[in-house]
DNA sequence: ACGGTACTCGTACAAAGTACGAATCGTCAA
DNA sequence: TTGACGATTCGTACTTTGTACGAGTACCGT
């Protein structure tokens, strides 16, 4: 639709466009964060020069927009014709694999201003999942918020787990634990040593715990406020 | 401790000193974001030329550092000496409102490479709370992950509200809506116009619903995963 | 009075966002 | 083929920001 011809082949390296821009710069933000993310580094990356960006997007704050969206786009939505907890358990685990492969967006994702159409066909999608299966307007706008409190909150954990995934970690936490005066934090260092620090440990699969808790909870009778 | 003697009377404007630099920069932060928070306007605030400021802090991510962990010395610790749901609850609306009034501050909660004795105090205050009341290990875990996920989660959807609480709301929002291709998302304009424009709604209080359904379902037998 | 220490500031440079207008390119009528 | 036009790309330059560097300045104990 926006393009004009796709058969009209361009030469060899296509213009330059919306869309390359904002896959550029989420391979870009996907690199350096949001922090190093800079108009100058993305027009290296897409090889332009920086002004020439400013054609197809008209400030940085449309480009964090337009990333946004693509981002929600990622995301997929809850499918239909299973029951309506594995699909909305369907698209929280998406919705926290698409935010682990991209750190940079959790704190942007309810940001902005002017969301694209991919954001709100998400949410509309999302929403009508709920409705359809029974939930009440009060109970689906409580769900919601409760499930991606939730999935948020753990993204933001988790973008900022120290990026070592190896046996170093175990350095790294007795480095910091040897800080501490002794026996100042005794739960902290309990947590760290007889967890967290388990060969086995994987801060990720923390997430099927509560998004079960979560679900679960959301059909009981014993709901809180059980108003579907 | 830092300070020399209490009593020496500083000249009226006291000296500079790093608290003085922190409460300033929260402030400041208070007032215009994270965007906005330059060290120029935080000279200015505190009356002070820029440059004065590096003498106390060594940068800006050392003010960030400061900042965050003053938040986390905000949030009351669980009491100890009522049971544990109760206190853990308490812990965790004072976050929200914390959060709620730092509107900031949620993304960088968890992003200290060097979270300061506040934090880390915090931190073990809470573990403490739920280890003593017979969770175990691994259980702590889970539930810790839990609940600061859907604290932090909140917080940050509800720093991103529309600023404005008024009936004025209304307004924005049918703007909003009345920008859609009509029909296009059914259950979203449902959700807006049916519910979130309805008098007395107000999305923090949805807060104590998810909270409630979280902590129910921690101590409930059929928890997910009942390793206590 | 004096030397030192802690604090404050003036100046300046590099990096970033982006306004402005010029250069370039593809396309098409004549 | 050519000339003109719109779309795209770029060069230059101004503003704002973080902060390095070194020069004041005030107050202390001796």
């Amino acid at each position: 639709m926006t393009s004009p011809s796709s058969d009209t082949a361009a030469p060899a390296r296509a213009v330059l466009s919306r869309d390359r821009v904002l896959e550029g710069a989420i391979a870009l933000a996907d690199e350096v964060g949001m922090d190093g993310f800079t108009i100058r580094k993305l027009a290296t990356a897409i090889d332009v020069k920086p002004m020439t960006i400013y054609h197809h997007l008209p400030n940085k704050e449309a480009i964090v927009d337009g990333m946004i969206d693509l981002i929600f786009a990622e995301i997929d939505s809850p499918p239909t014709g299973i029951d309506w907890k594995a699909a909305i358990r369907h698209r929280a685990c998406s919705a926290r694999a698409v935010l682990a492969r991209h750190p940079w967006a959790t704190p942007l994702m309810e940001s902005r201003t002017n969301p694209g159409p991919a954001t709100l066909g998400h949410h509309n999608a999302v929403l009508g999942c709920l409705r359809r299966a029974g939930f009440s307007i009060e109970m689906t706008a409580h769900a919601y918020a409760l499930i991606d409190s939730y999935i948020y909150g753990f993204a933001l954990q988790e973008a900022n787990l120290p990026a070592t995934g190896g046996a170093d970690m175990s350095e790294l936490a007795e480095a910091m634990t040897a800080q501490f005066p002794p026996g100042e934090y005794p739960y902290l260092v309990e947590l760290t040593t007889e967890h967290v620090l388990t060969p086995g440990y994987n801060f990720s699969n923390e997430f099927e715990f509560g998004l079960t808790l979560i679900l679960d909870g959301l059909n009981s009778p014993t709901a809180p406020d059980d108003g579907r």
